[in-house]
DNA sequence: TCCAACCTGAATCGGATCTTCCGGTTCCGC
DNA sequence: GCGGAACCGGAAGATCCGATTCAGGTTGGA
């Protein structure tokens, strides 16, 4: 592939990205064209249909994450704490975005597999942190993922910001728990 | 109003509820119409357009939680009780659903002056709770309203999962906040 | 009985996606 | 530099799909 059409495709994913975020899955392929400025012939080019190019930018996003959930479980820290930081990673991620893309009714296919891969190293963290007795043991860690997907994929979710700690605080382990 | 016209016309808002808790915001119009077994032409008798259908069911939804929400609070009970209550009232809601569709890119125009009323008063009752001692109080009445909304607005939320629970006790005041 | 109010659903409208295509442009090996 | 293969641009048109309209048949109820 000629270093110009590489350039190219990478642009198009920052702004498909980019304007998903702004203004939500109904973005239409000329204004994505548009922002990436290219013709729409190249676009398709690059991506034969819609579907591909939000195809990509998933795979994307959940290979980013499943990286960085390797690499902060590589260290040594409480898993409370590399959960916290995977969650910290994910609110500055587009994962809202790809949760609400996928709902358009495209159905994952082979999204799926990433998708179960991500899942399964998160519901090993949270399993380890109930062990290490830092998350309650009340819930199933699946239970767990859930609530740090939901506290993460929020509109608008920064890693410090009250809803977001609030809901931490939910998972933490209590006395009485 | 004819009375076979008043039926019709609650007979789509019903399905056109169902439809959308089914399957989504997407849903056409026309498979509306055939779930309530009318012609499509009826349908926009009843409601000009799309937006105007939508709109009615959401304020429908916030007629009655604003209703609830005053009925539950003009009870004796601890204010934390009635968020809990209210919470529970939600699970059972369309709620999520007006949310959602509200994102479509349909502006709450007339739907504003409801939304801010039932906003304010969960906003009163949070603020109440955290000065009876039962809502922490390191966060501002709004974010106890988006929390509640959070942990409610999900697809499938009940109000004894574990999720809801898990998101209620990390509002609750505790010994050192 | 009668008719205004209702209902129906095929046809129309509108807008987006996707495809095609060919002249012009740009990279890159030589 | 040169040449050509690989790319790009973007107008034009096919196709699809849901929203909306409307001419004509149906029905509640006085």
């Amino acid at each position: 592939m000629r270093a110009d059409a590489q350039r190219n495709r990478e642009r198009i994913l920052t702004c498909a990205l980019d304007l998903f975020a702004a203004r939500g899955p109904g973005v239409s392929m000329e204004d994505i064209a548009r922002a990436a400025g290219l013709g729409i012939g190249t676009l398709y080019r690059h991506f034969p249909d819609r579907r591909a190019l939000v195809e990509e930018i998933a795979a994307d996003a959940l290979r980013g994450l499943g990286a960085e959930i390797r690499r902060l479980s590589a260290q040594e820290l409480p898993r409370w704490d590399v959960l916290t930081q995977v969650a910290a990673y994910c609110t500055g991620q587009p994962l809202a975005l790809i949760k609400s893309v996928g709902d358009d009714g495209l159905a994952p296919p082979e999204r799926a597999p990433l998708q179960d891969e991500v899942d399964g190293l998160l519901r090993g963290l949270a399993e380890q942190a109930q062990r290490e007795g830092t998350v309650r043991r009340d819930i199933s860690p699946a239970d767990v993922v859930e609530i740090l997907s939901t506290a993460v994929c929020r509109p608008g979710a920064r890693p410090d910001d009250p809803v977001t700690r609030v809901m931490l605080d939910g998972l933490r382990a209590t006395a009485d728990a």
